[in-house]
Formats: C-alpha cells, sequence, structure tokens
DNA sequence: CTGAAAGCGCTAACAA
DNA sequence: TTGTTAGCGCTTTCAG
C-alpha cells in the first residue's frame, strides 16, 4: 500500500478522490509515493464499496449498422465527459437479445443500461419495471416508468414525403419495414409517409409500399429492384432508414433507373455515409448528438437520483431537420 | 442473502458457479431460492474476490468509422462466445488517446486491452512494457514484448494495384495517409503500391500520388477533386482504404469523371458500405473476423497465463483476397 | 457434500 | 487535518 511511503492510509483515499481537507504538503508526499510505487486504485474495491461502476452499458442490435455507430459513437463520447466508460451489448434486433441486456444490470454490472428497443413490444412492458437506472433510445412503446429519448418518426417522415411531392413527385413509393405494432418505426414512418400523401390530395396506393424483413443495404437494394422490375410506376422513394436508401440507391442503379433523373430517393437519419453516395442522399436529420446527450443526461440523472422513490418517466422527443441533396435535387 | 431461503451459504457460490460436490436436492433448493428472491451476484464483489472483471477494453479511434465499427461488432461477438463483455475507448486516432486507454486498463477495469493503435510510434515501444494482458491490432510498429494481429498492407496493396493495372491502367494514382514513419499503414501500402508498378515496368510518378491527412470520405473526395483537377492524367486509383475510396467515388463524380469508364478505383478493407457504392468497390480483404478472432483469441489467452512468466510476443498477419467489383469492372 | 474463517482493496462515518 | 474502525459480497482454503 502506498502509505508504506508516506506515513498514511486512508489519506491516500482522500488525496485520489480530491478531497478537500488535505494539507497541501501531505498532498505532494503522497502523490510522489504514488508515482514511485506507480500506484493504481483497484477500482473493483472501490466499485464494491461505493455501489458504483463507472461503467454504463449501451444495448444495441449491431455496432456495425451506420446508425447505431454514430449513434454509439456520440453516446462514448457524452458519457467520456462525465468520467464514464461504455460497455456494448449487441441484441441482434431480438427480443432475446434484449432481454439479456436488461439482464446484466441487474447484476450490477453497469450503473445503468440505454437500451436501443427493437425487439421488444409493448407486451414485455413489464420486464422493464425495473428498478435500476435505464433509458429507452427509440420509439415510446412502454407505458412504464421508464425515461425514453425519441425521434420524430411521424413529423419527420411526413417532410421527407412531402419534399418528394414538392420536388414533383405524384408517384411516391415507400420502402419500409415490417409494422409489428402499431408504434414501431415502421409504422410510425408509414403514419408520415401516409399523412404527407394526404395533405397533398394525393391517394394512397398499397401497390408502392414494398416491405422489407430487416432495414439493412442488402433488403433496400433487394426492394428496389422488385419495385422497378414490377411494373409498377413510380418517381420517388422515401425510404425508411438511410442504409435502406443506401441500398435502393443501388437497386435502383441495377435497374437502370437514374436518380434524381427518373426517380428521387430520400431517407431518415442522416447518416454521414449519406453525404458521399453518389448520388448524395437527401435525408431527415434527426439530431444524433442531441438524443445521445439527452439519453446520457436522463441516465446520469437516474444514477444520481438511485434510491430515492420513483419519479414519473421523462419522455424527449428530439427535433429534425430536412436536408435535400442530389438525390432529391432537380 | 440467498442462504436465509435455503440453509446454506457458501452453497450458493458453488452452486452458481457450477461446482461439482453439490448434492441435486441442495441444489435444486439453492436454485429455488435465488429465483424466487430474484437474487443476483454482486459482480463487484466477485471481481474483489477474483481478480476478474469479465471485462475487456477494446481502444479504437472512433466506432462510428465503418472500418472500426465492423472491427468492433466482429470483437464484441467474439468475446460474446468466451463470456466477456467489451467496454469501447475512443481514442480520437490520438497518442493521448491511446495512451488514456493503456492507462486504463492499470486500474484493472479491464482484464485486457485490444488497442488499435494509430497515434502510437516506434518511440513509444517503452510505453508499452506493460505487464498486462495486450493485443495491439494494428501495425507491426513495435518491438516490446506484446502480440500484435496485422493485416497483410504490403502484399495487399501490391494485389490491389496490379489489379489495376491488369484491368488495363497504366497511370495509377494513390490516395494515400500521411507517411509517419516506416511502417504505418499508409507507408506500407505505399510500398505495396510501388511494388506493383515497379513488377509491371511502370515508372513511379509522384504527381500521381495525393496525400491526405486524415483517412475518410471527406478527405477522400477532397483529393479525388485535386486529382483531376490538376490536369495530371490518370486511369486508375489505388485508395488506402475503402472509406477513402467511397469518398473519392463521390468527388470523380463531383468531377465528372466515370467510374469504371473513365478511371478505375479500388480501396483497402473490404467494408460492407463496398458493395453498395455506386458503381460498387472493389477492394482487399483481410478476413476481418479471422483478425477479430485472433485477437480476442491471443487476448483470452494472456488473460489465462496471467502471473505467469512472460512469454514471447505473438503475431499474427491475416490473410487476403482480392473482391473486384464494379469500380475496376470493364 | 457442506460450512467456517478470512480477506480481496477500498471508503463512509466517525473520532482524535 | 489525519487516522481508526468497519464492512461492502464474494470466493479460496481448509475442516468437518
Amino acid at each position: 500500500m502506498a502509505k508504506a511511503a508516506g506515513v498514511s492510509a486512508m489519506t491516500v483515499s482522500h488525496v485520489i478522490n480530491d478531497h478537500p481537507h488535505v494539507k497541501s504538503e501531505t498532498r505532494e508526499r503522497v502523490l510522489r509515493a504514488i508515482a514511485e510505487l506507480d500506484y493504481r486504485v483497484n477500482v473493483a474495491a472501490r466499485n464494491l464499496r461505493t455501489g458504483r461502476t463507472g461503467l454504463i452499458g449501451l444495448a444495441v442490435p449491431e455496432v456495425d449498422r451506420p446508425y447505431y455507430g454514430q449513434l454509439a459513437a456520440e453516446i462514448i463520447a457524452e458519457a467520456a465527459k462525465r468520467d464514464l466508460k461504455v460497455a456494448i451489448e449487441q441484441t441482434g434486433a431480438s427480443r432475446e437479445g434484449e432481454l439479456a441486456a436488461l439482464a446484466l444490470s441487474r447484476n450490477r454490472l453497469y450503473d445503468g443500461l440505454i437500451l436501443s428497443t427493437v425487439g421488444l413490444g409493448p407486451a414485455d412492458t413489464d420486464l422493464l419495471k425495473v428498478e435500476y437506472p435505464m433509458v429507452i433510445l427509440g420509439e415510446r412503446i412502454f407505458d412504464g416508468p421508464v425515461d425514453h429519448v425519441a425521434m420524430p418518426n411521424v413529423e419527420g417522415a411526413r417532410a421527407a414525403t412531402a419534399h418528394l411531392i414538392e420536388r414533383g413527385c405524384r408517384r411516391v413509393a415507400l420502402i419500409d419495414g415490417l409494422q409489428n405494432g402499431e408504434v414501431d418505426v415502421s409504422s410510425l414512418r408509414c403514419d408520415g409517409y401516409r399523412k404527407a400523401l394526404d395533405e397533398a390530395g394525393i391517394p394512397y396506393d398499397p401497390e408502392l409500399v414494398a416491405p422489407i424483413e430487416q432495414l439493412t443495404m442488402e433488403h433496400g437494394a433487394v426492394a428496389a429492384r422488385r419495385l422497378a422490375d414490377s411494373g409498377v410506376a413510380f418517381d420517388g422513394v422515401f425510404c425508411v432508414t438511410d442504409t435502406v436508401a443506401i441500398g435502393a440507391l443501388r437497386g435502383l442503379a441495377d435497374s437502370g433507373l437514374r436518380v434524381p433523373q427518373d426517380v428521387k430517393v430520400i431517407g431518415f437519419d442522416n447518416i454521414s455515409e449519406s453525404s458521399y453516395t453518389v448520388p448524395s442522399l437527401s435525408s431527415i436529420d434527426p439530431d444524433h448528438s442531441l438524443m445521445a446527450g439527452t439519453a446520457v443526461g436522463f441516465l446520469v440523472g437516474r444514477i444520481a437520483e438511485k434510491g430515492k422513490k420513483k419519479q414519473v418517466a421523462r419522455e424527449f422527443i428530439s427535433r429534425f431537420s430536412l436536408v435535400a441533396r442530389q438525390s432529391t435535387g432537380g
């Protein structure tokens, strides 16, 4: 123990934790001893004593999907500002994976959990009634007393679709994920799409909706090719996410359709890749860093008030802006 | 304590850790009590006792860069197979960031560290002479007793360049990062590029080399535009990474050059986005999952043999394959 | 097969 | 301003 070098025991702890009442002379001495012995606090022991690990969990489907990778990057950066480390769980977008992530926090491995729900549905509300700090990042699917940070899905999708219409599209297709409930991303964005059509007096045509099983580039490409080959006329596509849209650009190119001349395309999320596709992709930007910052802020708040009586769940819906690029350009 | 429900104390520990000598009847009883009380082991206490945290650190420049995101995804998956969690540190590709990540392991927060070195150089070899489990993922820059998992940089770059030449290119440009030493990625891949030129009897022309400060899409795009606008003739571009190449595709499009008709393009890394660009991007695939698996395997080995005397450093250089896509297509 | 004793390294609370 | 006492919850060791 570093006390050997100095003369103290507990004082070391005070020095390490910047407690005020330490004579600067003593502090010096301790600091010197620490340096000489290359002493390091044992965080495991500290954790045991304090009940905090300084670690938060972030459960996302997969970090290599651009959207989640960018979200993770922002959350890690935001957490680092508050001296928190972030461990990443990959849930594979499955219910089981998300439940497994939930279970981990209960082991007190993490001080709190940011959970990006995709697989869990309203039926699982009870499972979320846990007493440890948690923030759901995604849709407001649950009624439980859990903080939420959500996107402006309906409004954003409406704006995206309206943008296509403004640019002259009259037959706007939708490449969307499967709609499992009434409040998942795919359903909400579909709502926004329909709302925009309504407002423009354009009838909703089910033939223009291409459902895909997973929100990946691959499925986006397949859906776009299928749409192009189906013989159904269309002059615009709103894709449920940018990742899907990037795949769709690929699929449209494969089918010999030019973007934006023949078909205009817009996505949702404004991932950084979208500026670099050819043509560059128009998108809805939900302000990721605001979302990340808010999520971490909520979580840190919950961690701080741990033990106190349940507070009401907070909810934050991010703002959005439309970013017009070549894919909807004239 | 769960012992209240059952009648044991330490036996709970045995049950939890699947120790053999427990009568199945007792085990049942304990298990039932655990379920009823919703008991969870306190990992902090276990960590303190065992000296293991079950957590490894992964230090990469930024998880939102596709290459590192995909690497992280594979490493997390690989670690999960061995019941290890992965905490991610973002070093910002800076020396300070990498040193900070090193320091954390010394706090025993992590059982070991996988460090993707970009900012550290040969001069920092001494700093890596640490006694805790570590694996360097990147170039073999250091002589210290540290395990390395590296890419076949020279050979891969040679193959990429040779591929362009085979496809008819005679003026092959190189968009490369700054060459800081003699063994960084940019230098090694440049070596491979020159080797291929030599072998084809094509003289090396410095005018065809566009250096960029960061390996990003943005810099790739700028470099490609600069190259196109410079008036120097070229019919092929080897980009040091796929990320840079995706930017270059964008830049070439901006300059009115068609890929592959006017200019052929190839990258390095084979990130998943490369299949979906328009045109799709040819690349060198260094077998990420083999690298991730090896890195985790090395680390787990080091963790297991912790305390034993120093072993010699192991080194693994991954294999590669060339993936030809539209960007070099005829 | 089960339990008792001891201690991992730290810090909250208090005393000096 | 510094030190003492205790104990966080677990597991290693050894005895029963």
